[in-house]
DNA sequence: TCATGGTGTTACCGTCGGTAACCTACTGTC
DNA sequence: GACAGTAGGTTACCGACGGTAACACCATGA
């Protein structure tokens, strides 16, 4: 039985995927159609364009990291628990798969600025989500909206930061790395 | 009288900075060639390729973000004045130049696998240089070594990431954004 | 006068993103 | 059963890019 559009587009997701795994930043519209067996005009057809497939693609692993991150969020044992675990949520995500993180960092930079807002990177929908999680944290309510959404956006930017000096540190348990993130966003760092 | 390899180098990469600012990421060897005046073989024999350039026009904005960075750190008055400082600093350099921002900030993440490692992308240069004020930080003594450097480059993403969501949020004041970053890099959000 | 070396150019290569034109089946209809 | 229409596919091309080889100019010094 032929396949739906949907399903064949998820296909050709699958094919992307294991071609920016395998190639990197050296994906081409061409190596991602021979992987998935077929001709360029077809990706074109399915995405509009090298934006359009790349966004999907994001897009795919953005969501999936997103729901891990809202569970994280509302971790039961109050807020030194969810910052904890939201923490590690992040750290465990970049590291089960380092090549797809560093193609969602790499997507969100190179986008182009006339596209630029239409289509939110990564880091800013992670902070976004950060945002959200801080407004709806019972021990901070009747926070500062701004203070929330600057908070947030910074949280994610440090996470992120600190993420990807982790993936060339292996020799740093990630343990350590959340305990120390954790305690510089809890306690702040003016107490050693 | 002939200007010396070195000046005719600062030429070119004078040139290459007033195309990257006027076209972004659009800046093509060939626009920058023809922005100084001469062709592209001339590019290449300065600078090896366009990855060279670009690290080239990078180290030169990047050691210019380093000084003003290493002036904050050293601010007297506490550690509380001298994060501030730090920060705004940090955002007062973005704030002058978004494109030239974006341009560090989209090179680090764009460069190849195989250069990661040997040339050190713009954020976590700015880690680096925080991790040495850390250390320094007399009201920090005696700090972790691990501590100080996970924090380091948390410290230095948090910031770029917030300065990144200002620079689209230009109704929020400089000062703000100071205040909050500061607020919750010394005292974390454990307090409100 | 002639070799030499720096500075510059033209003209090309392979590859990329993107597209127009065509080709090939399968479908329903008279 | 011949035939139009259409979904799904391919080939062959375009302009622009990064990068390079080959050649031209022009000062110097023996």
């Amino acid at each position: 039985m032929a396949p739906s559009v949907v399903e064949r587009r998820a296909g050709l997701l699958e094919a992307a995927d294991r071609v920016v795994q395998r190639e990197g930043s050296a994906a081409s519209m061409n190596l991602i159609a021979a992987e998935a067996g077929i001709t360029k005009p077809i990706l074109y057809r399915h995405f509009g364009d090298k934006s359009g497939l790349y966004r999907a693609l994001a897009a795919r692993h953005t969501d999936e990291l997103l729901v891990r991150l809202r569970a994280a969020l509302v971790t039961r044992g109050g807020l030194a628990a969810r910052t904890r675990a939201t923490v590690a949520a992040y750290l465990s995500a970049i590291e089960e798969n380092p090549q797809i993180y560093r193609f969602l960092i790499q997507r969100a930079a190179v986008e182009e600025p006339d596209v630029r807002g239409e289509v939110e990177g990564f880091v800013r929908r992670f902070g976004d989500e950060l945002a959200a999680g801080i407004r709806n944290e019972p021990s901070l309510a009747g926070i500062d909206e701004l203070r929330a959404t600057v908070w947030a956006h910074a949280i994610a930017g440090m996470v992120q930061a600190a993420g990807d000096w982790w993936l060339d540190h292996p020799e740093v348990p990630r343990a350590t790395v959340v305990d120390e993130l954790s305690a510089l966003l809890i306690e702040g760092f003016d107490l050693g």
